[in-house]
DNA sequence: TAGTTACCTATACCAAAGTATAGGGACGCC
DNA sequence: GGCGTCCCTATACTTTGGTATAGGTAACTA
């Protein structure tokens, strides 16, 4: 029967999580109303296998909180759990070593499917969750791109200059300059980079 | 007991992992040595509840075989296994309705996990297997630069122009221009827009 | 028919980006 | 000391990027 502890600052958030792993699931959970105490119970007599933290709490300080607990205790399998956080944010936290993210978007079964998949020491990332940034805006911005514009975009993209661009599509390169005149306008950005770096960011191509 | 039905044309490696899954976890697995076997049998009497196909297999013709299986069994479960796939096609086969991707790579026991994962409803992609994109080149272009370059190279990546990186650093235009003439030359590009692009490609800022 | 939109081109101009060369100050290293 | 590196600045220049205005074609539409 493996022993969690459940750090989250909301006390009905985390009694009434912590409550549902013990009736369901049979874990027990012991549970900490913020980081520094998350961390002294590490120091007790039980040994902790899963450590869920939750990233808006105080003493974390980002995924600072993260490294300390990781640090202080190598045998403890450490999971992210948050309500806000973005994809960047759980993404930093599995490339900073996290066993696991678990958005408080899951549902009550999945997280515990994500809890029993980090105690079989795999590491759980919810595939759903990192999606969404693709399909969030699917288009919105660059619906109203005509065809050239969206093509002259597309070489944009892989840091073209006009006139290479010009070449590639057979035209001069002034016409060129018009469709990027225009499609930074239509986009809302002041320059080529910004034009790509938001195209890059909707996955566009 | 959850069918499982299990289509690979190496006779060797489907009949072992079917082998495997039906002694140690008591699933009833089926089996096909590619995608048309596979879905006659699907037509057949039993009711699959997880369909694992191989991406390099005959009938699949990429992820078509993926959307083809779909189609017809909406109600099946279908999870795509490859030992040569990279993040690509493991990233699109998900963004095509896969429910799971099993690369070949994974323990005996995580394929276990993760066939229970989406047999319960959720979704499987190893992050293990998602995060070396990110973590395979990680610095070595980037690693000569110097502090200067690498503070303007952060703020090109926003997409802004000499003259405010210039206000941001509290230095004159001129100097960020040279340590953008240097950037360029270190990381092999010929522009901003691709030095911007190739650091966000890096997943620097 | 006239109006609209997308597309292409042209000339011209200004701003921004990028190159070249030169020099000075700070630091660490041999 | 001399050497190398990074950082900052300066002048001067060329190229590229972006804006403005104007005009022509083709296709679709009211």
């Amino acid at each position: 029967m493996p022993n969690i502890l459940l750090a989250d600052d909301h006390d009905l958030v985390r009694d009434t999580i912590a409550a549902y792993l013990e009736t369901i699931d049979g874990f027990k959970v012991l549970t900490a109303p913020n980081l520094d105490v998350a961390l002294e119970t590490m120091g007790g007599l039980d040994a902790i296998d899963l450590l869920i933290l939750d990233y808006n709490m105080p003493g974390m300080n980002g995924l600072d909180g993260l490294d300390r607990a990781r640090k202080g205790h190598p045998a403890t399998k450490v999971a992210l759990m948050s309500g806000v956080a973005n994809r960047e944010v759980a993404n930093a936290a599995m490339a900073r070593g996290a066993d696991g993210f678990i958005p408080k978007s899951l549902t009550a079964a999945s997280m515990v499917n994500a809890i029993k998949f980090v105690l079989s020491g795999e590491r759980y990332f919810p595939f759903d969750f990192a999606a969404p940034e693709t399909s969030t805006a699917p288009d919105s911005t660059f619906a109203d791109l005509s065809e050239r514009e969206m093509q002259t975009l597309e070489q944009l993209c892989i840091g073209l200059s006009n006139k290479e661009i010009a070449r590639n599509l057979g035209i001069q390169e002034v016409t060129v300059k018009l469709h990027v005149k225009n499609l930074l306008a239509k986009l809302g950005v002041s320059n080529r980079t910004q034009a790509a770096l938001l195209a890059k960011e909707r996955h566009l191509f």
